[in-house]
Formats: C-alpha cells, structure tokens, sequence
DNA sequence: ATATGTGCAAATATTTTGCATTCGA
DNA sequence: TCGAATGCAAAATATTTGCACATAT
C-alpha cells in the first residue's frame, strides 16, 4: 500500500468523524491542503490535477465546512486572499516573507499568565492567540543584497 | 480655532513631511482613519459626511498610498475586508471579537532576545511583530449567557 | 503651467449562491 | 432510495484601473 493511498484513507477517516460524507473530493482537498499554507486557488490548481472537473465552488465550500469543522485554520495574511492550514494540535505562530510570500511556522508557548493579564485587563475571554512576524526569508535576503 | 480644524492642519503638515499633494480628500481620510479601526468603505461612508462626493477609489488609492508611506498600517483580521489604523509608534497587539467584531489593542513587549532567536533558527529577519488574540469581549460575553 | 490627484465607470479578483444533476450511505 | 454534495454559471463583494477633468504647487 503506498503511503498515498494510506493517507487518502486516513483522510477519509477524518470526515468520517465529522459526521460529513467522505467524497473524493474532500478527501483529495484535505491531501492538498496538508502540503502547506495554500490559498484557495492553489488548492483549486493543485487539486484538478488529480481530479481534473473538480469546481472551485466545491473547494471554497469545503473550505467553509472544513474551517467550521475545526478541521483547518484559515490565516489571513496581508494579501488579498486567504491560506489554510490543516489545524494543529498546538499553538503555533506564523513568520512571513514580504518579498515572495513564503510562509513558516514557529513554536513559542506565549505563557498562560501573560493571557489571563490581558484577559482580566480587558475583561476578554480568549479563546485563540497568534504570534505574527513580518520580515525576510534567508533566501530573499541573499538576492537583496 | 476648533480642535477639528487644528487636527486638519496636522494632518496637512504630515502629508506635506511626505512630499505627497496635500488634498483634501487625504487630510479628510487621515481625520477618519484616527477615529479607530475601520474598514475601506466606512472610511468611505464616513468621509462623504463631511465631503459628498469623494469616491471610493480615491479612498482605496489613498490607503495604498499611506501604507505604502508607512502612515497607516493595514490589518487583516478573520474576514473578507481589511481594517486600518494610523501607524502607532510603539510596538502593540489586538484583541478581536469574534461575535461584535470589535477590536481593542494592548501592549506588551515581546522581547528582543525572542525575536533574534526566532530570527537565528530560522534564518529571518524580523521587521514586524504582531500578537493576535481572539475571543468574546466583555459585552458580548455578558449577551451569550 | 503642469504634474499630480480625483471621480466615474468599467475591469479584475475573490468568494458565494441557485439550481439541475450526481453520488454516498 | 433520497438527502447531501457537486459542477456550472451567474451573482455578490472587495479592490484596482483607464481616462477625462480638476487642483495643488
């Protein structure tokens, strides 16, 4: 069994648990929402390349449903669009690179004091937190220099 | 002389620091962008109280304007639409409601030695920083029970 | 005077929706 | 079988652009 198929099933195991029927379509835009931060086209690209009549409306629909599921995170960065992740287990923060675009991920447990502070300041009940750094990839620094 | 003319004129000289015209469309749409963090059109509902027929583009190209000019920075919060702000100069954070959408602001500074650490592992360099948090404020918490 | 900025309408980009058809449970 | 999901085309929303006219410097 190729690692492919085992993840189209675990894929399918996911949707199972939801309560949601396990179309290939789903299956398929969860495969490729798990390979990075991808916006709503580039799935839509990436996806007809498996299946090649597969709509857009039926990926922002199941985008819609996914993220209302809990089942991936929608991140807005400073674009027009939106990108999505598969949703992690723990918090993690994004760092962004305003010359091409590239998204990465970084861990920083920001502590449970610092939020009940903010919290109780504002009289907010939080319920999700992000860290978000602007900058410049090693790889966009070399070529700016 | 009335504190709205005053603040007029303030923002006529900081459009001037920028070598930009200053009309007055722009010392108008700055005036509305102080008022909190509103998006392109009630910047733009807003601004044609007090000036009829100001458009939207302008409004639009204006804010790509400031933003370019580091003047406002642009927020992209959990929706379709982007929300501005006159640029702070000190470092600070968000909190938004996800129910009545509101959005507050905090500081707290994130230490320099995270973010070279942050920048080491992973090769970046860091030019912004954001702390995000969502969650229910006070008023809405208060409606839900 | 003249380059820059504006308003208007039309174009683009992104996302959503109505409806007939297809498909999974 | 039959309600849920899909594809397609059309609509809705958000933003940008071309161009003739207006205005700040």
């Amino acid at each position: 069994m190729t690692s492919k198929t085992k993840s189209l099933q675990s894929n399918r195991r996911a949707l199972n648990a939801t309560g949601l029927r396990a179309t290939s379509q789903r299956a398929l835009i969860l495969e490729v929402i798990r390979r990075g931060h991808l916006d709503a086209d580039e799935i839509y690209r990436q996806a007809r390349r498996k299946q090649s009549n597969i709509s857009l409306s039926t990926v922002y629909r199941t985008l819609r449903m996914f993220k209302k599921l809990g089942l991936v995170a929608e991140l807005h960065f400073d674009e027009e669009h939106h990108h999505y992740e598969v949703k992690p287990s723990a918090e993690h923060h994004h760092l962004v690179c305003l010359s091409c675009g590239k998204i990465m991920e970084f861990e920083y447990p920001l502590s449970p004091k610092m939020k009940r502070n903010i919290a109780r300041e504002k009289g907010f009940e939080v319920t999700g937190v992000e860290i978000r750094m602007t900058g410049y990839c090693s790889k966009c620094r070399q070529s700016r220099k």
